[in-house]
DNA sequence: CTCTCCCTTGGAGTGCGCTCTAAGTCAAAT
DNA sequence: ATTTGACTTAGAGCGCACTCCAAGGGAGAG
């Protein structure tokens, strides 16, 4: 699969999967005869989980050592496991934050007319 | 007030405080004789509304522009009101988001020792 | 008077996450 | 044979939101 391809399943654009490349996100992508990306589908799967932990708001550092877990091997599932629930209550704590924020933004709605 | 106590107050560092000054997001902060800036009351509750707003994740550039609006005084009120209603749709979509990114979280962390 | 300390300003620098450019290669189309 | 267009690399540039720096200005303590 080109990079153009890549991109289009990723939703990433071409610059982004090279920069990701790298700085080592994704690791060894295979190469055709001119030299040219070719991406198969564990490389796909493994950009979908990326760009979850991006949209989730992981730096892209813990997805470094992430990836550089991975590439590590299955004696790493415990440390890598570790990250994800550190992050998830990141994500659990800010999905929190929000909630309350959105209740101060309603009650500001809807006394409008009141002081600004 | 001081920007010290400001600073304490918002939350935010004297380096920001100057900084949102300076690109009109508080406006005419009072002087002493010294030519220091001295805060009052009404200038930390603005603060701490900017505050929700950033945490929020709406950009200076919003924030300015209900700034902008606020000084322009009553007759913006529907203005405001419709710019905080469009922000307020944006954070309950973030909100979706993460609670659909965090499932997704929680089930890969609950299938650990499958495949990564 | 000098030292210390916090303040002022304009402007430069930083970190993050891309995003784009320049120079060159290669393959298919005309 | 040449043109077109997508690809390659290393490296530069950008937008955002700060964050810091340099140079200088009082005010109070010793």
């Amino acid at each position: 699969m080109t990079i153009q391809e890549a991109a289009r399943r990723s939703g990433l654009s071409a610059h982004t999967l090279r920069y990701y490349e790298r700085i080592g996100l994704i690791h060894s992508v295979g190469r055709d005869g001119s030299g040219h990306r070719d991406y198969v589908e564990t490389d796909i799967r493994w950009l979908a989980f990326l760009t979850k932990l991006r949209s989730t708001g992981m730096p892209i550092a813990d997805m470094c050592r992430y990836a550089e877990l991975r590439r590590m091997g299955e004696h790493t599932f415990a440390e890598r496991q570790a990250l994800l629930e550190r992050h998830r209550e990141r994500v659990r704590a800010r999905i929190a934050e929000l909630t309350e924020d959105l209740q101060v933004l309603d009650h500001k709605i809807a006394t409008y007319g009141g002081r600004a």
